[in-house]
DNA sequence: AGCACGCCGACT
DNA sequence: GTCGGCGTGCTC
């Protein structure tokens, strides 16, 4: 192949360099003669004063540019990128404004960026050398050497605290006191080898072990191994180092490097789990998804598929299937989950449904396990990759299945360093190049993917029922059943109790109409498998929901019932509680009958803010515009922005008042009232404060599992697909915290939240109940989530942002500045945003929207005034072309939220 | 990113 | 006058 391009008279590379140039262009190299390259090839480039990577995105005959330097030479060990991939990569630069090289490196092996580092020496200065000619700067810098030895350059400006330190340095080489070399950054991993001593199988000099018994049975026992054994296996044996030393000496064994696989800690698989027979809805959305499997690929784009289903409906089975089929064609697959720390039970399912075919990806395991894990999925050992969303990248070969699960969640979203992707984008664009079937997952499905799906672009595929209905359908048991006994059994608590039980209205409270709107079972008729043969792709809006005129209908859906309790009026009657009565009578039904429950809250901490009696003055964090959050382990307040602590003042910091009050709500609080109120029932927290690493989380989980505790506390995190049977009870302590949060995604968010949350109820023998208790219980994101009713909740929330022309009705990009200096981050925002509207206007972009610049919220984080602008209306990308972002700015195609 | 260069106010 | 702190523009 390369041949072809050594017999070009002259070749030239197009070469996309890693150097955070503002354009996506590539850079000019000639190519040496002799150099093999290739179309998506990673090389060292010069690049001003030093080397940097890159990638050949073309090779031309003729340059672009005078006189283009040549290429340095190849990355070693590194592929090749598919022309796909190369593509692919053009593509996420431009689209998500990052740098064609950030774009390629996505698809890079773990730990293929490398910098080239220049190490200074220091030259032993001659004695007659005047060193009171030289500089105070070059004195320091020379003194620094001297003491430190060899320094990196970047280590060296550091040190000296002297951004200008390089010239300095130049002017040291220039004098023959200072020596610059170029070093290739060390690699953070690499293969791991381990060593095994193995029999040695050349003729075997006759030697007589008689006199050394130990050596003469680890000869037998290598033998018994099958010629090789681990150090390990040495050590169990009792086999010391002299033993094996010994026999080496007499040429009777040696010692192999041989290479070690890294690979995540996974359970072991349990006893084989029957493959279950599918459910009708299950059968009918099986079969269409088969068919398409069945097809070659579609020339005019990629087949995608949207699987609703509730909570428990068994879309993973679908998966699995379809897994299944695409491995028996001789094709792979790629798994997204969102996070694999909350969702070890799917990876769980998909690794015990292949045993020893799937692989793990993700960035909680370790470099090395990254690296193992991603060069064996590189060599085609692998079925099914499962992995979080930067596994969308994996080098899986012949790609027949993409599945997205929970394919609405926000963690699909990468922030951080750029390329700021989608992963679900991103896996369109993947099936479109590689002909794979892309199917994407959800209970309740991001709204844009709900409207491709209505627009005929995506196929639907509904699962509405649970797949096992429980044996007890309708009003939750507990209360029916059990009043009686709570005053005998749980006396004692009750005494805590300092205002009225509500039996009277309370009882039978979970078929309440008013309490409990449900869906009546004409209004969810299961749309056609094939929605994209629907007719209307605009939603009709205004109507309003359906009416809450039936009960029971839930339940005969297998999905819990949910109660929505006003707040206010439970202050109204007294009752200051965090709990209203309604979930405080369930809560102690739930734990006396021995089941579980779960307690949720979307913030941590104990009290969200902490306030002076006298002058008001609000703790906040010294370098975030943030209220400080107590936290009573340890009376620290801490800053959730940038996880400052400071401990809890004793009086204010402003007028010297003790009188200090803890206002607000966080899960710690929650913990310690459960305590107050059922002082015998154990209480697990599960959220960032009890669980930092993904050990934890399944220490967690398991010890859930086990009915190790009664009640669950826990954030978000505790809402994701986890199937706890022993649970009945899932209380949402404050469905407004997320709710009224200032974001446009808000609504979705919450009803997200809740669907998911309340899934948690009910998913064995027992039917669930839900509490959720809000100041706004007419919120249409409240009311459509305790029906389960995602089509509803679509249809309100579509004709909200349609108003506003919010995604997906309108395309929206986000820009943001941080600076520590309040008026230069405004005045360089409102700069930009100038030139923006500028640009719009001369070039006839009406559709596309400048607002701002705003504040960013919070509008201060780690000292850093921010400031936003953001493009809404038409595509973004005419206008974003037309300029160069500037230095400092970060550019956010597709924004997951405004905060 | 690095590294030049140029502008500025603040020192020996 | 240099020193040291920015801001800006360029790298095939």
């Amino acid at each position: 192949m390369t041949a072809t391009f050594q017999l070009l008279p002259a070749c030239y590379a197009e070469v996309a360099v890693n150097a955070p140039t503002p354009h996506h262009l590539t850079f000019t190299y000639a190519v040496p003669p002799g150099m093999a390259v290739a179309v998506g090839q990673a090389v060292w480039v010069p690049f001003g004063t030093r080397l940097a990577q890159g990638f050949i995105f073309a090779l031309t005959p003729t340059p672009r540019v005078e006189a283009p330097r040549p290429l340095a030479g190849a990355v070693a060990g590194q592929p090749c990128l598919a022309p796909w991939q190369v593509d692919l990569a053009g593509w996420i630069s431009r689209y998500y404004g990052s740098s064609l090289f950030e774009a390629a490196a996505l698809f890079m092996p773990p730990d293929f960026e490398r910098r080239v580092l220049t190490l200074v020496h220091p030259v032993p200065a001659t004695f007659g050398r005047v060193v009171g000619t030289l500089t105070p700067r070059q004195r320091r810098i020379l003194r620094s050497l001297d003491r430190h030895g060899p320094t990196e350059l970047e280590d060296l400006k550091r040190r000296v605290a002297d951004r200008r330190a390089a010239e300095v340095v130049d002017q040291l080489v220039q004098q023959g006191l200072a020596r610059k070399e170029l070093v290739v950054q060390r690699p953070r991993v690499g293969p791991k080898h381990a060593r095994v001593l193995c029999r040695t199988e050349s003729p075997a000099p006759p030697v007589v072990l008689d006199r050394s018994p130990r050596q003469a049975a680890l000869l037998s026992a290598l033998e018994a191994a099958g010629g090789r054994l681990t150090r390990a296996a040495l050590r169990e044996g009792g086999f010391t180092a002299a033993v094996s030393a010994g026999l080496v000496r007499k040429g009777l064994v040696h010692w192999e490097a041989v290479r070690e696989v890294r690979a995540p800690l996974v359970r072991p698989p349990g006893p084989a789990v029957p493959v279950p027979t599918l459910t009708a809805a299950q059968e009918q959305a099986w079969a269409a998804l088969r068919q398409a499997l069945d097809q070659p690929p579609d020339a005019r784009g990629p087949q995608v598929f949207l699987l609703h289903g509730v909570t428990g409906s068994g879309k993973t089975e679908i998966y699995l299937r379809a897994l299944a089929h695409v491995i028996a064609q001789g094709r792979r697959g790629i798994v997204l989950v969102p996070e694999i720390a909350l969702t070890p039970q799917t990876v769980e399912r998909v690794a015990a449904r292949f045993p020893g075919r799937v692989a793990l990806l993700h960035s909680g395991l370790s470099l090395g396990q990254q690296f193992d894990a991603w060069w064996r999925i590189h060599d085609g050992e692998f079925d099914v990759v499962v992995g979080s969303r930067s596994a969308v990248f994996a080098p899986q070969a012949d790609l027949g299945l993409i599945v997205v699960d929970e394919e609405h969640d926000a963690a699909y979203k990468q922030t951080d360093p750029a390329p700021r992707y989608h992963a679900r984008r991103v896996a369109e664009e993947v099936a479109r190049r590689t002909g794979a079937v892309l199917v994407l997952g959800s209970a309740t499905p991001d709204l844009g993917s709900y409207l491709q799906a209505l627009a005929g672009r995506f196929h639907v595929l509904e699962l509405p029922a649970r797949v096992s209905p429980h044996r007890s359908p309708g009003p939750s048991p507990l209360l029916s059943s059990r009043a009686d006994r709570w005053h005998g059994v749980a006396a004692q608590e009750w005494s805590r109790f300092p205002f009225p039980l509500p039996l009277g209205e309370g009882e039978g409270g979970a078929g309440k109409s008013a309490l409990t709107p449900t869906l009546s079972q004409g209004e969810r008729e299961p749309p056609p498998a094939f929605t994209s043969q629907l007719a209307a792709p605009e939603l009709q809006v205004g109507k309003g929901g359906p009416g809450a005129e039936e009960g029971g209908a839930s339940a005969l859906r297998g999905l819990p019932s949910v109660e929505i309790v006003d707040l206010r009026r439970e202050l109204r009657e007294g009752n200051r509680s965090i709990f209203s009565r309604s979930l405080t009578l369930h809560l102690a039904a739930t734990l006396e009958a021995g089941h579980q429950a779960i307690l949720f809250l979307n913030r941590r901490g104990a009290a969200s803010f902490v306030q002076c009696r006298d002058c008001g003055h609000a703790m906040t964090c010294r370098r975030c515009d943030v209220a400080l959050t107590y936290h009573s382990v340890g009376e620290r307040l801490l800053c959730h922005q940038c996880s400052a602590q400071v401990a809890v003042p004793g009086t204010c910091p402003h007028c010297a008042s003790p009188r200090i009050k803890f206002l607000g709500l966080g899960t710690q609080r929650v913990e310690e009232e459960v305590g107050k109120l059922f002082p015998a029932a154990r209480v697990l927290r599960w959220d960032r404060d009890t669980a930092r690493t993904r050990s934890a989380h399944e220490t967690a989980l398991r010890r859930f599992q086990d009915h190790e505790a009664d009640v669950l506390v826990g954030t978000q995190m505790i809402a994701k697909g986890l199937d706890l049977p022993q649970v009945t009870l899932v209380g949402v302590v404050n469905a407004d915290i997320t709710l009224y949060l200032p974001d446009f995604r808000a609504a979705e968010r919450t009803f997200q939240l809740l669907t998911q949350v309340a899934g948690r109820a009910g998913r064995g023998p027992w039917a669930g109940q839900v509490i959720v208790q809000t100041y706004t219980p007419e919120h249409y994101a409240l009311t459509t989530a305790a029906r389960q009713d995602y089509r509803a909740f679509a249809q309100q929330e579509a004709a909200y942002r349609r108003r506003h022309g919010y995604p997906p009705f309108g395309r929206m990009a986000r820009l943001l500045f941080a600076h520590p200096g309040a008026a230069r981050a405004q005045h360089e925002a409102e700069a930009l945003a100038r030139r923006l509207r500028e640009e719009a206007a001369t070039a006839g972009l009406a559709e596309v929207a400048v607002l701002g610049p705003v504040p960013a919220y919070p509008r201060r984080v780690r000292g850093r005034y921010r400031w936003q602008i953001v493009l809404l209306g038409g595509d973004p990308h005419p206008l974003l072309e037309r300029i160069v972002v500037p230095r400092g700015w970060l550019l956010d195609v597709d924004p997951v939220g405004l905060l």
